[in-house]
DNA sequence: GCGATATTCAACCATCTGGTTGACGATCTG
DNA sequence: CAGATCGTCAACCAGATGGTTGAATATCGC
């Protein structure tokens, strides 16, 4: 896995780390805080973040004891340009996407 | 794996299928055409398309012992959906992504 | 019906992934 | 300094992934 955009989707694949960037969304935060919510080791988390800062999704300073997590928008702005070629053909088709999530979601 | 969005994230984040994405939108084609400009097995290309199909990226009919694939646009349109969140707060930074592309591609 | 073409299936393999636990190195606080 | 907190590292595990090969199944054309 070497191109950029391996690790970006890669990294999104994952409900737990998107559920992290949507965490970080909203704040900067350190690692043990973005941890709390979730029912998984300390390491896993890490782990996690790891991966995601590989991918460039998000940057880690490490200030103190703590290590801040924020978003970084670029890589993900990145994975939307590749993807913009496949939606814009048609007009967006808001009835098919709809049919879409509601086959997938239940 | 069960959330569809880890489905799709997942299928994207192989070079052969973005390749075999991209292929496809310009033209519909069979499993063999599809597998032509690769250099690995028939049946590797099948388990891609199968990922692809199951992401519902694409779409298979099977026509006579042609299996045609299509290109299912929906599913791209979901993640674009999801990932607007990230991008859009501050107006788009082309410097940055500049940037960014420039050190991720060298 | 027979041979060729199109595609998948099954078994196998090496490697990656997502998780665990326990020990460890830093850093803050009293 | 001593103890607590923050975070990573290392070893381990089960299961998924990306590939192979060879056999099996359809379907087409003669």
């Amino acid at each position: 896995m070497t191109h950029p955009l391996d690790l970006i989707f890669a990294a999104l694949s994952d409900p737990t780390r998107r559920a992290i960037l949507a965490m970080l969304l909203e704040d900067d935060m350190a690692v043990t805080d973005v941890a709390e919510p979730f029912a998984m080791s300390l390491a896993a988390i890490s782990k996690h973040l790891t991966l995601l800062a590989e991918a460039g999704l998000i940057a880690q300073e490490k200030r103190g004891r703590l290590k801040w997590c924020k978003l970084e928008p670029d890589a993900m702005r990145v994975a939307t340009v590749w993807m913009q070629g496949f939606g814009q053909f048609d007009p967006v088709d808001l009835d098919g996407l709809e049919r879409f999530l509601a086959a997938e979601l239940g």
